[in-house]
DNA sequence: GTCTATATTCCGATAGAC
DNA sequence: GTCTATCGGAATATAGAC
């Protein structure tokens, strides 16, 4: 049973990653909670204490990922990683780096900050997988192991985001490409 | 000299890709412009006519941008395109498709149809150009032409999301990975 | 921890004068 | 085409009772 405080960040998330930071009001929380605006603010007092303390979720909940994979081969890694963003593909949201990063100028230096720890984090352990299945032979790329990462992620967050506008379809071209492009 | 329409469409584009389309206001537009609140609702009644228009105005200038560089070369026609998205780089905002595609549940319907409408043509001319500089022997890939030029847009539109957070050397990386994978 | 009540500000939008 | 004036509502946020 999840506290009160957890169900916030619930709906946090959901609202930020389907309509963005600036379109959603503690009102939307609050009414599906059955629960008053001012019991919200007691949690977090202000909208980007919310924020701040979602990324600070995404950072733990990534790091629990990292863990649980870690002894995958690079490749089911890889394809992991890409299932995640399916999943992401198949609720008609968008990732948190990808609905901060159009939000950047409506969120605050602290949620700003720790955006930028999170995304490093996320393109580092990418770049230690695709670095890692080179080594191995698994995988097969002429770029830098961070050019690369930031390839695979590019192509991934924003294959959700233009999905949304084009069709279901074009997420599944750019996630078997990128599959096929590595292991080729 | 710019019409006072079209200097509103002009702030509206600077709003929207730089915060978002839920953060601005009307009064965003008219403080700068130096008229009021109601003189903005006379051009475009509601902020869903300032959201199509704008629509609409990206995909005359995108017709433009086709007719120019149609005489060059698949490689430039693509290294044009690329720097196209290196400017919006520059200015610090993201592009209209990746503005919008986060924005998508708070922009109605006309809005979404005449979004779809201008992505799907600028997939088609990616596909165009890529498929003919395959055939000229310009580019190599193995992808049929709508994935590759999925990945090419998905790949430098979120670079310019992406380096927001990061490093603005993220955006270089991708930008030139791309090329030299299409070239190689 | 949640409530009622409220302060304050801002929002999109409209009516009617000029 | 722009103005003044204003409406109705929603936003973030706080004070103080329970």
């Amino acid at each position: 049973m999840p506290s009160t405080k957890e169900s916030i960040i619930h709906l946090a998330d959901e609202f930020i990653r389907s309509r963005g930071y600036t379109a959603f009001s503690y009102a939307d929380i609050s009414k599906p909670l059955g629960i008053k605006n001012a019991a919200v603010h007691y949690h977090y007092p202000s909208k980007s204490d919310l924020a701040v303390a979602l990324v600070e979720w995404h950072i733990d909940h990534f790091e629990r990922f990292k863990e649980k994979n870690e002894s995958k081969s690079p490749a089911d890694q890889i394809k992991t990683f890409l299932n995640f963003y399916h999943s992401i593909h198949l609720s008609g949201k968008v990732c948190l780096i990808g609905a901060f990063s159009t939000d950047w100028n409506s969120i605050n230096e602290d949620t700003q900050g720790l955006l930028r720890t999170f995304t490093n984090l996320v393109i580092d352990w990418l770049s230690e997988v695709l670095q890692k299945g080179l080594d191995t032979g698994a995988f097969n790329f002429a770029n830098a192991p961070r050019a690369e990462a930031l390839r695979v992620l590019t192509n991934i967050f924003a294959a959700a985001q233009l999905s949304r506008i084009t069709d279901s379809q074009d997420f599944i071209l750019v996630k078997e490409s990128i599959i096929r492009e590595l292991t080729k």
